[in-house]
DNA sequence: ATTACTGTATTATTTACTTAATACAATAAT
DNA sequence: ATTATTGTATTAAGTAAATAATACAGTAAT
C-alpha cells in the first residue's frame, strides 16, 4: 500500500509531514529506530531517492539523526519534539482560521462549525 | 507587489485557490469581469501562461467564463458560488481536524485551542 | 573473513511546471 | 477603418522533482 494521495504537492514534502505527525504524535517514540530508506521508500511507493530527500529535511529540522551504518533514529529530545508539536498546531490552526476568514466566516462562526463536525463524527 | 509566497506547491494551483477565495468571499461579485490574463500575470509576478491555466482550471470548476473578445467574468449563478464555498469550508475544516488529530489532540482540545486564538487576536 | 544491511553519492532519463516570445482571430472603442 | 484589447494557441527553452540503476564505505552479525 503506497502512502501518497495528494497531487500538486511534491513528494518528498507530503512524506516530511506524514513523518513529522508520526513523531509528534508519539508513534514514533524518542530514540526510537526507523526503517532503512529503502524500506521506507517500498512501503511508500517511492522511489529511495525521493525517500532519502525526505529523511534529509528532517534531519536539517533535528527531529531524526543518522548513525552512519547501524540505522536513523527519532532525536531523544522530547522537549524539542513537544515544542515542534505545539508549533505545528500552532502553525494550522493560524493557516486554518486565515483561510476560514478569507471565506468570510466570523471566528464563531468557525467555532460552530467545528463543533457540529464534532458531534457528526460522534454519530 | 507579487502574489505567491509559498513553495512546494505548483504556482498556479495556488492562483486557483486564492482566487476561488476571493469569489466565494465577495469580493469578487457574481457577474463581475475580471482583470485580463495579462494584467493579473503582471499583478501576480507570474508567466501570463501560468496564469492563463489558472483560469482553464477554474472554468472546469464552472466558477468563470470567457466571453472571447470581451474578457473573463464571474459566474453570475450565486447558489453555485455557496455551494462551492460550502464545500471549500467543509474540506478545510475535515482536513484541519485530521491533522491535529493527527497530533494527538482531541476534539475539545481543538476547540480549546481555537478560542484561545481567538481571544489572542481580539487583544 | 564473509555476508548483509546501513546511509550516502553519482549519473542519466523522464516528467511536469514555468517562463519566454510570438502569433492570430474577434470585437469594443475611437 | 483603425487601434487596442480580449482570449487563445504554439513552439522553445529552462528548472525542479522524481525515477532508475548503480556504486561505495562502514559495521554488526554470522
Amino acid at each position: 500500500m503506497s502512502w501518497i494521495l495528494d497531487s500538486g504537492r511534491s513528494i518528498y514534502l507530503q512524506i516530511v509531514e506524514r513523518i513529522e505527525l508520526e513523531i509528534v504524535s508519539g508513534k514514533y517514540k524518542p530514540g526510537d529506530k526507523i526503517p532503512s530508506v529503502r524500506e521506507l521508500a517500498v512501503e511508500a511507493g517511492v522511489n529511495p531517492n525521493t525517500m532519502q530527500k525526505a529523511m534529509v529535511e528532517l534531519e536539517r529540522d533535528g527531529l531524526v539523526h543518522s548513525e552512519r551504518t547501524s540505522g536513523r533514529f527519532i532525536t531523544e529530545d522530547e522537549t524539542m519534539i513537544m515544542e515542534i508539536r505545539k508549533d505545528l498546531a500552532r502553525k494550522q490552526i493560524e493557516e486554518f482560521m486565515e483561510r476560514m476568514k478569507k471565506m468570510g466566516f466570523s471566528g464563531e462562526e468557525i467555532v460552530t462549525l467545528l463543533r457540529k463536525t464534532l458531534e457528526e463524527e460522534k454519530a
